[in-house]
DNA sequence: ATTTTGAATGTTAGCGCTACCATTCAAACA
DNA sequence: TGTTTGAATGGTAGCGCTAACATTCAAAAT
């Protein structure tokens, strides 16, 4: 890591003949092993992208070569060469929410099993900065760009469809994908939660919800199925996202003073649903029995809470493994035929609702 | 994004003159730019990455030039002939785990605002498939590597010292680093809680803690103080990392099974301290009156449990703008003079110890 | 008037790899 | 026997950019 002195050889000579270019990284290069293995560059090369275009014993002088010499080889350049970065991008508003996190995860392990790596991109919620986080994403001519949870600006739109690269959105089913998309219907939650709700004889139900555009449509949805219903809804309170333990017990409080009678809360996320129940346990109001609370997310803490929380579970390591496919499909020159899948939602019956 | 059918020229020709190359992106390239500022391509170069050393006028014209054609520099030509990435790999041991977030959110952000990128790297808690890793890393020639949580094998830690890639250990301060280092002492850590609990009046400490091998060290600075201070530690209960909301309730359930007379419960991280709340609270017993709770991390719903945990800060934000500054400083060729800070801790009282 | 400076620009030659187009040469065929 | 095939290999020419050196030409110094 530090400045090592390059030795000079043992006995002090003129300026060596054969000076090595300033240039460059002085790192092992393609060429070297192709001269250890005694083959051509080309072949060398094809020993390692395409082992089955070359024969046993050249494959084998190569792999020898490879190890004995310690040569990684330089992707930039392979990617220079063959357009094909073998990088994809994944963009999300913040890493540090653990909503997307499932996601962010098991792309990172599908592709890295494919021979691709992830860059990782924060928007911010914002999206003020997402103009020249695009342009950084685009200068590295990523095989892929996933979107988490991004509402990309019409101009962002624009820019990626230019360039050509593939697009998968996630989390969502918009109306008109970029490119590809998997996810399932925010909508669809609402309602689904609210019918749970009435049928198990909930009446007054009431939500906190976040001011994020993705709650914002389960919570349409769930105000309209109460409303088909005969029911409606009672109460709501929005907090800023993303969403917090505090934010939680916060929009508890603020229902109980405002709407007293409710009897039951959707929160459109489980840290919400965590905050919630925290606050009713502080109040000494006993859950189901006072009020029913229900999640959204199913994330690793849902099933240990006390009472354990009745919750929406997304598959986000599945968005993730078909996001990966997605992209690796695109990136081998193959066509998807169905460029748009619905993974669903299910719900997780538990205690608390 | 789909396969747009290039158009031909209005009136159908003969084979145009000047056929395009099969090979390349076919996008635009900096001599297109150049050509349309009318300046050469190596000005045109300067203009984008040391404007200083490029008259006013050229300036401009490149400006425009580049706004005209929606130019995006690639950086894996760019960074092929300069032999400068502009990519920082981050490893973690997993992306999900909410502790090393803040970090890795704070490096992101940090280094994009430097024109660095990161690219995300799970080496697992086995550490099996870090080899591969390693590999996929290192073909990228990343200007830096920051390892955060992460055990690296010997193997390992030779193969990045053989790179000369600067390298940044966060997290931990060990006694040998590889090259760059910016963390605090977790045994001191452990020594801090034994001491505020002994101080505090409570005589039998116990400890619920991950079997990785940062919490090691705060156990082992915990024990060594309690003994020290006259106490001991009276009980312990490993659980496996990743911790999680059930591990912690399951450790509480052990601890009071075993040691029913123990008095303060030491967790390894937040969330297993708020698995222990909840299993208090499931077996109605009052915190800390019953027994106290300290957790470490400080995450951002410690403030707002049930009673409000006590927890040990520790600054990932930080961390991970002081690995930014570290490798920023190294990639542009300055040395680094103290190449190891200790960013320390606080704890953070708050009701439930 | 001549030299010296140095800022601005340009020319050339790669960086390390792979696409493309040969070429070779054995086995398979007519 | 000559021809065709196709698998294996190699040579060449870039991919899009920048380091290193060369050149130009005004202003400053002699």
């Amino acid at each position: 890591m530090s400045e090592q002195s390059t030795r000079t050889s043992e006995t002090p000579t003129l300026v060596s003949k054969e000076r090595r270019s300033r240039r460059g990284s002085g790192s092992i290069t393609l060429s070297d092993v192709a001269k250890v293995a005694g083959v051509s560059a080309i072949t060398a090369s094809r020993a390692l992208n395409t082992p089955e275009r070359v024969s046993r014993d050249a494959l084998k002088r190569v792999r020898d070569a490879v190890s004995r010499t310690g040569y990684v080889p330089n992707m930039l350049a392979g990617g220079l060469a063959s357009s094909r970065s073998r990088l994809v991008a994944a963009l999300v508003p913040t890493i540090a929410g653990p909503v997307f996190l499932e996601t962010v995860q098991a792309l990172t392990e599908a592709l890295a099993e494919s021979g691709y790596q992830v860059m990782l991109g924060q928007s911010g919620y914002s999206g003020a900065r997402e103009d020249a986080l695009l342009d950084a994403i685009i200068g590295r001519r990523p095989d892929g760009i996933v979107l988490t949870g991004i509402m990309h600006s019409a101009e962002g739109r624009r820019r990626l469809l230019a360039t050509g690269i593939p697009v998968v959105e996630t989390w969502d089913l918009t109306p008109t994908p970029i490119d590809m998309l998997v996810g399932f219907s925010h909508e669809k939650v609402g309602a689904a939660v609210a019918e749970y709700l009435v049928s198990a004889g909930y009446k007054k139900l009431a939500i906190v919800t976040a001011d994020d555009h993705r709650a914002g449509l389960r919570r349409k949805g769930f105000e309209d199925a109460a409303t088909r219903l005969g029911v409606g809804l009672v109460g709501a309170c929005t907090v800023p996202a993303p969403t917090t333990l505090g934010s939680g017990r916060f929009g508890l409080s603020d229902l109980l003073s405002r709407f007293p009678h409710m009897d039951a809360v959707f929160c459109s996320s489980d840290i919400l649903a965590l905050g919630v129940l925290t606050e009713a346990q502080a109040r000494n109001l006993s859950v189901p029995a006072r009020f029913a609370v229900f999640g959204f997310g199913d994330l690793g803490f849902a099933g240990d809470t006390f009472p354990t929380l009745t919750t929406v579970r997304v598959d986000g390591n599945a968005i993730g493994h078909q996001a990966a496919r997605f992209i690796v499909e695109r990136a081998e020159g193959r066509t998807v035929a169905e460029r748009v899948i619905d993974l669903g939602f299910s719900i997780v019956k538990r205690d608390s609702a």
